[in-house]
DNA sequence: GGGAGCGTGTGGTCATACCACCCGCTGCCG
DNA sequence: CGGCAGCGGGTGGTATGACCACACGCTCCC
């Protein structure tokens, strides 16, 4: 019964001082009409300010339950919204945990969407057509040192994965993702964070795209020969040359696209069932 | 196969069959580790293959618990999560209806993200200084009639907002929205859907910047003839012209975004709180 | 000293009950 | 005869209390 034990641990806990007045607040000030949406505004207001800093340990259910005055039915929504918003990951058996905010969590759902539109890829690459060159122009101008060596780690590692390509499939998923990552990083080396956040939906429907082309074409030596290109003329803050750069790169990519999308003419009835 | 007793009811109900083995499944076949993702998962692709079109009401939480097997807690929280992501509208008292996937409502969380990063004006700018005006170039070529329709149609409720503009804040909300109703209108008549989508986001962290504009420095009416004219452009399919329009229009929004802003030093409450 | 085992805490699920509200039906009343 | 008040069933919203499976730390035995 000796409820105050200390509350030891070594990760971080918070705890959140409530009056109990939640369900009455909903009547006088609150817009919601439920108060799950109310629990959830009130917790996300406070992780989105600072106050609950990312790693962070969210008090137990049960404890949110008697903090915030409302069941645990309630809390459990609540906590269940905002992992969904990406807000904080929740984990059996251990708690509830706020997570760092980024851009391809919140591009989730957005993403989902543009699968579910099955987008041509032909309007896929007119977009990334006009931004992408662009966006290298920018990088190659404002490029941090720490960016700069973030893609020639990229490289490396996109480097191994195309050495050992015959390997396994793991190999094909690792350069993948890598070649998506490549892009990312061009995309935040502009210093204009919200391409990033424009990108990161788009490049989410590549990922099949790419895997086809290594496999059908095998364009990944080339694909990297393109992205060290494309690095060089960033790094060298040549402007103009990463622009071109990344242009042909693009266009290299969009007819291997087309390509793998000839060679895969068949299995139209069930290709996809990428579940992870 | 005897679960298949027909739902009268006037409005458009539905069936779901469900041999109660979900909660076998989940051991064998599926990878979620918890019942609510994998309910709510079937139900989403049910919902986005189009076998529950838009606008069908789903079995009530009770019935669903008994097609599923599951209890209807997870049941409800399959429902919430199904609503977070915009695949349907739950009404207390009512039921849960499938809703129509759109761009807007897809790119919430994202539009949420970028609020939260507190965005520099001068960053929002310059994408959109990339994006637009090649948006309204390829608008004058692929406009239908229906489109150009339809942006008359915002011209109109832009100019009655703009001439009542004094008689009360709704005017400037509605203002506001029109305004940014028209740069997606640019978008949609692109023909090309990713615009739209990409677009969405980061018109919905205009709005605030749009009621500032209107306020402080009374833009709206030379907004209203900045979009006449690029509509003119569109609609007689002058590519260059309507590109051309765009950017001058751009130039003319961030002006005034930037002197509102300049008018409105106060600010001090929210300090910025940037991270990066 | 190290690994097996137990105990406690946490999220995940269940069953049941009650509430507030919406809506269609019914029947009273004008 | 017609309109509207009232009732009742259905729906989502919330509360409670009880288990379960699992994670983790602690202890105890080898």
């Amino acid at each position: 019964m000796t409820a105050l034990r200390a509350i030891r641990h070594s990760s971080v806990t918070v705890v959140i001082p409530e009056p109990t007045a939640l369900r009455t607040l909903q009547k006088t000030a609150d817009s919601h009409s439920n108060l799950a949406e109310a629990v959830a505004d009130r917790l996300a207001e406070r992780i989105l300010n600072g106050e609950l800093a990312s790693g962070t340990r969210l008090p137990a259910e049960r404890q949110l339950c008697v903090d915030f005055g409302v069941s645990r039915i309630v809390v459990r929504e609540a906590l269940k919204a905002l992992a969904e918003r990406g807000l904080l990951e929740i984990r059996p058996g251990v708690g509830s945990f706020v997570t760092a905010l980024d851009a391809a969590v919140a591009s989730r759902h957005l993403s989902q969407y543009i699968q579910h539109r099955r987008i041509e890829p032909e309007h896929l690459f007119e977009i990334r057509r006009l931004l992408e060159p662009a966006m290298a122009a920018q990088a190659a101008r404002n490029a941090t040192p720490e960016i700069v060596q973030a893609m020639q780690v990229n490289l490396k590692l996109t480097q191994s994965a195309v050495e050992r390509l015959e390997d396994s499939d793991v190999q094909i998923e690792a350069f993948a993702w890598a070649d998506l990552d490549f892009h990312q990083l061009v995309a935040t080396a502009t210093g204009n964070p919200l391409y990033e956040t424009v990108l990161s939906p788009l490049l989410d429907n590549l990922l099949d795209v790419r895997r086809r082309g290594v496999r059908v074409v095998g364009s990944a030596r080339q694909a990297l020969n393109d992205h060290r290109r494309i690095f060089e003329r960033i790094a060298a803050g040549d402007s103009a040359g990463a622009r071109r750069a990344m242009q042909d790169h693009i266009d290299a990519v969009q007819s291997w696209a087309e390509a793998s999308l000839e060679g895969a003419t068949e299995a139209s009835d069930a290709p996809p069932q990428t579940s992870s």
